[in-house]
DNA sequence: ATAATAAATGACATAATGACAATTTATACT
DNA sequence: AGTATAAATTGTCATTATGTCATTTATTAT
């Protein structure tokens, strides 16, 4: 028998496939706080329960699985180019009554005030990471929360990856304020501010931030700029994994 | 409608699923050079190429899918205990001709010595990483294989992984030509030693290998052995990746 | 004995960090 | 206008880990 042929005769209903679908964490930081995207579930399993936004992967549409990811967080937010990470993938006979299910994991970072709040549908809602893990979550998403927040905190430990959450122009100030929501821990400041600078990723735009106080440099992503920045040392931060 | 009555006339069939499959990495190494294990195919499609192990998930006997992967690693190599880690998920229209699919993608490191022989059948082989690169590898194996071993590089950087490849007994040098072998790269005895010492990770078991040269120092894992210890630096080493 | 070789250590310059003091530059309020 | 205040920014220095390279140590082969 040739390949053909065998494809030809090919089922792939013949076995049991798990179900499978894209979940997604959409991290934005609002009011000094690191702020999670749920959406309440208006049909079964685990109706009227918040949940991470996700579906199934559409085999017509979506050519591949972060296609299927970025048409979820289009939808939810309107964003359409976000950091996207995949976390990990979760599968086994237990995490949805459905049957054995495996669902990939992805996070995404978003500016919070690039956001149309019409985009907005009402069934969807941006909780504080400590009301998101009390909020009874559907299936098995606390888990999956737990797991995208802590790899968020690793990775803004030794990369830039947090520069993604600001608007186009900040402060370094703001951004080390940024990573310390994030980490939800402080840093000192001296040390942080050379990393920044000493990278390259930054440069200052000319224009201050007017405050009550001493005007503030504005910084703006330079031509270096990359999401995936390792910085040369380890911040001297400890994590403590949710 | 109730949850449970939904959960009756639920039929996971009823929409199209992508094929489901994990497929491993299986990293050892074998007289100086890091190896990777190849099966060759034989079935439809891909028949006679030389591909990752790897299979469908089964969702009759495996739990989660950790469980499948240990046991492919299990049927290829009689290894039960080995490092295992998950690396990404690949999933799209184009990489399996008989449809829509998503692998989840593990690698997992072994000590060589502890293989018995005749527990590999004869439809595997051991490949250095060139070869195998070489092979005209299944599907889109040759991709697989290129991030697993970017990942493994890249976690040597900067964790204490490698020893998982050791024997339990082995020489500071002994070790610091396995990550050497890893990294393709050479590595600054001193720098390596004080680490490796310094994490506390192993400790001398008093006994010393006889060699043609002065004896070097045996050391085995100690009390505070971690496979995911990360050392406080980063090796000041380019990876390349594939 | 001595040469050869690999194991192991010592010494020192370099790089990044953390802590903390000092300085700068605005506003707010007499 | 002058001064207190607070945030932004910079300076200094001890500490830690690294990379380089020379030196010492322990064994075998000759």
């Amino acid at each position: 028998m040739t390949e053909s042929e065998f494809l030809k005769k090919y089922n792939p209903k013949e076995f049991d496939a798990p179900l499978c679908t894209v979940d997604m964490a959409i991290f934005a930081v609002e009011k000094e706080e690191l702020k999670v995207l749920l959406i309440k579930r208006v049909e079964h399993p685990f109706k009227n329960h918040w949940a991470l936004p996700g579906g199934f992967c559409d085999l017509k549409n979506d050519k591949d699985i972060s296609e299927t990811a970025h048409r979820k967080l289009l939808e939810k937010t309107g964003i359409t180019s976000p950091y996207l990470e995949q976390v990990e993938s979760i599968g086994n006979a237990s995490r949805d009554p459905r049957g054995w299910a495996i669902t990939l994991l992805y996070f995404a970072l978003i500016d919070f005030d690039s956001l149309q709040t019409d985009e907005v549908a009402e069934s969807t809602q941006w909780f504080t990471l400590t009301d998101a893990l009390k909020s009874d979550l559907a299936f098995d998403h606390e888990i999956l929360l737990r797991k995208a927040v802590n790899r968020l905190r690793h990775k803004t430990r030794y990369t830039a990856l947090p520069i993604s959450l600001m608007p186009s122009e900040f402060t370094l100030t703001e951004l080390q304020s940024m990573f310390e929501l994030i980490l939800a821990s402080s840093l000192p400041t001296k040390s942080f501010r050379r990393r920044v600078e000493a990278s390259g990723l930054l440069v200052e735009t000319g224009e201050m931030r007017a405050t009550a106080r001493r005007p503030a440099a504005l910084y703006a992503r330079s031509e270096f700029y990359s999401d995936d920045h390792i910085f040369p040392g380890l911040l001297d931060v400890v994590i403590q994994d949710l």
